[in-house]
DNA sequence: CTAAAACCTGACGCCGACGTCAGGTGCAAG
DNA sequence: CTTGCACCTGACGTCGGCGTCAGGTTTTAG
């Protein structure tokens, strides 16, 4: 596949992969022309890229991270803490995201009584 | 309170309490000299709001939702539809959140399972 | 009263994840 | 063959959330 189509079945933009590839994080061969070629996986490393990106690691850390993500790698305990660092954030961060969820929820429901309307969602 | 006492309560830079009166999130009084005089109630505000910016809210957003966590203000549709929107948001990211720590937490232990060592946490 | 600490207002610096523009090349279609 | 789109490599621009420095004022401790 050339970036074009990957950056569409992705839903990046194609600047992005070229920036992936910098950072270390995707690889590419190339054609005679110099062109980037990728095989089909990519278009799923790409979404777990950025799946990685989303949830707020930068790309140093991604780096680290995705050997293990492609197969459990042979790991140094120096990684394994790193990895269980990680973990232990993201624990965190999603008790911090429930409360503000709720917090959110709970205004929504408590306006929408408060009010004459009824209740979706 | 001053300026210092709140940042230190708060746990945050003094300089990134101003930014936050700059973007119009939390307010002060002046004093004679011209400096800034803070309720009891601000440092819990700056929590607050500390919190809303980790879970990757932009100063817009949390400028729009925070009338509503002080109290369950009156709530144009407009506004009920922001909110529900960032609830939303907010369910995927915890998802993404829960795949990618998964995911993490599956690497640790399956490479503390490949070699000898014990399993904590 | 004085020195130090805390505060003030600009204003520039920084970093990461790209967007975007410039100027040139590769490739498939008519 | 040429037209036109997809691609290439720099390189500069942007935006948000502050850090930081400069140069001055206010408050507090002794």
């Amino acid at each position: 596949m050339r970036i074009g189509e990957v950056a569409a079945k992705a839903g990046v933009s194609v600047r992005a992969l070229r920036y992936y590839e910098q950072q270390d994080l995707l690889h590419s061969t190339r054609n005679q022309g110099g062109q980037r070629q990728y095989p089909p996986g990519a278009v799923e490393r790409v979404r777990l890229i950025q799946q990685l990106y989303s949830v707020g690691l930068p790309s140093r850390t991604i780096r680290e991270v995705l050997p293990f993500a492609d197969s459990g790698e042979a790991a140094s305990p120096e990684l394994l803490e790193l990895l269980a660092a990680e973990r232990d954030r993201l624990d965190r961060q999603m008790t911090d995201l429930r409360d503000v969820r709720n917090r959110l929820h709970d205004c929504i429901t408590e306006a929408r009584n408060h009010d004459g309307t009824g209740s979706p969602s």
